[in-house]
RNA sequence: GCGGUCAUAGCUCAGUUGGUUAGAGCACAAGAUUGUGGAUCUUGGGGUCGCGGGUUCGAGUCCCGUUGGCCGCCCCA
């Protein structure tokens, strides 16, 4: 038993654990490059006030802070939103628009354990800078369900709500709500979905009992799961200029999902709000359609927030998906990948003489960009045989003092159990010939 | 921060009302096998029974504490 572990939260990655992880990585970084979306990384650790300024003083309970030895109040990052907001807007004169950018980190929080939540964890985030129009969320919203569907997932697996915080915001204040109350009631909205009628508690000890005809509104717009309900649920109040553009807003969005072919996988769903109060325009969620986990990804338009962090204003909106809930995900439906890395050549060595001209070959052979392995002791011919099978090679390479008393080198298809001697010399050739003919 | 539950080999687990030196399968390693494969057989290494204390002639087993995992609440950027 060992003495040290690693803390409570945080995870070791053995090589099969990791190959999965890579796997996540590598096929989020293609797709965001397909989108035309550049990566960029800042550093782990910030100062303590980004997120106050961001969050307020109450965040500090879920971060990683500390003093370092300069006095300076730091914290692990725990998002990447203020830091990318820095980047942009100090630059943001400079940047081509629309600025799409997006980073895969490892992010930190001091919070208690639970299915798909450690305190150490891996993000995608990708975020459009510059574009104010609903047309990036599209762009995003294509993104995030594109991030999805390369594993082999589908609709009938995973699904994007789709609500609109700014919708909200003139629903209920046609209703005559001031600004406080309307924040209290979305805040009853966002936790009325697991907690019910407990969740409208906060509001009334704030402002008193809620009228039931106000509760009867608020909940009957967010059970509405279609465009066409909302546009009823509004009525009259849909004629003014504000509300009509928004409206507008929302066909543009629904078409161009639509067009991109992704209206199978979103939903409309004013039960979404998200419990920040940053976020200012359109939000979405990701879930699994079981309903088994926790969200899949998060995100939805800030356009203070950039401003606000002492950057350019800029209008933004960003979505994040988690690593770990992802890999869940992928685990159940059986599409987390079983590879384990193969060699493509495995040299079968006879004896200390041979080895020589074996390594000279293996130096060769890697340099040429295969996986050449070797064993490092000397072996049963039947053993290393046994190796080769069991390192996944295509081909074995076999070094024994006959073949090379005769300037050959013999070649096994491990598959075909087929054998041919090669020159000696012109060992890279053949190897490079047989892999090419495949 | 709160609650439930669990902890025996790298993994999955067995271990009798408390009783000799804690077991199995898988995995790993060696041999059978001095030039040909994922098999088989034999053998081996590997345990402070999470940690600490208590009860007892005797604790993997019972009691208390603690640490950690899992699940849920709070929170979820």
């Amino acid at each position: 038993m060992a003495t040290f572990q690693s803390l409570p939260g945080f995870r070791d990655f053995y090589p099969e654990d990791l190959a999965k992880r890579t796997h996540i990585f590598r096929l989020w970084r293609q797709t965001a490059a397909a989108f035309g979306f550049a990566e960029y990384d800042t550093p782990v650790l910030e100062p303590l006030d980004l997120y106050r300024a961001k969050s307020g003083d109450e965040i500090e309970a879920q971060l990683f802070s500390f003093a370092d030895k300069g006095g300076r109040e730091v914290a692990l990052r725990p998002e990447m939103t203020p830091s990318v907001c820095r980047l942009v807007g100090a630059r943001a004169n400079a940047l081509k628009r629309p600025i799409k950018w997006f980073s895969i980190a490892e992010f930190y929080r001091y919070e208690r354990m639970q299915k798909g939540r450690g305190r150490c964890f891996h993000q995608f985030n990708a975020d459009i800078f510059g574009e104010a129009g609903p047309e990036a969320e599209i762009e995003l919203i294509a993104l995030l369900v594109e991030c999805m569907r390369v594993f082999g997932l589908t609709e009938k697996d995973f699904f994007v709500r789709l609500s609109d915080r700014n919708l909200w915001f003139h629903y209920l204040g046609s209703l005559g709500l001031d600004e406080p109350r309307i924040r209290a009631l979305l805040g009853a909205v966002d936790k009325h979905e697991r907690g019910g009628d407990d969740a409208f508690k906060p509001y009334e000890e704030a402002f008193g009992a809620i009228p039931a005809d106000l509760k009867a509104k608020v909940l009957a717009f967010q059970s509405i799961r279609s465009f066409a309900q909302l546009e009823a649920a509004l009525g009259a109040a849909a004629a003014s200029a504000e509300l009509a553009q928004r409206l507008a807003q929302w066909r543009t969005l629904l078409g161009g999902l639509e067009a991109m072919g992704l209206a199978g996988f979103v939903q409309v769903d004013l039960g979404v709000v998200r419990g920040l109060a940053y976020y200012t325009g359109f939000v979405f969620e990701a879930f699994d359609r079981k309903g088994e986990l926790r969200a899949l990804a998060g995100g939805g338009r800030y356009d203070d927030l950039v401003g606000r962090l002492g950057g350019t204003p800029l209008p933004a909106v960003g979505f994040a998906i988690g690593e770990m809930t992802f890999a869940l995900l992928l685990e159940e439906r059986g599409l987390s990948p079983a590879v384990v890395q193969a060699a493509d050549i495995y040299c079968v060595i006879g004896s200390a003489a041979e080895r020589r001209a074996a390594f000279a070959d293996i130096r060769r052979l890697r340099a040429l960009g295969y996986r050449v392995e070797y064993p490092m002791r000397e072996l049963a011919f039947g053993k290393q045989f046994k190796a080769a099978a069991d390192s996944g090679a295509r081909l074995a390479l076999i070094y024994g003092a006959e073949e090379l008393a005769r300037g050959m080198v013999k070649v096994r298809d491990m598959a075909e159990r087929s054998e041919r001697d090669v020159p000696a010399a012109g060992v890279g050739d053949a190897v490079r010939g047989l892999f090419e003919a495949h």
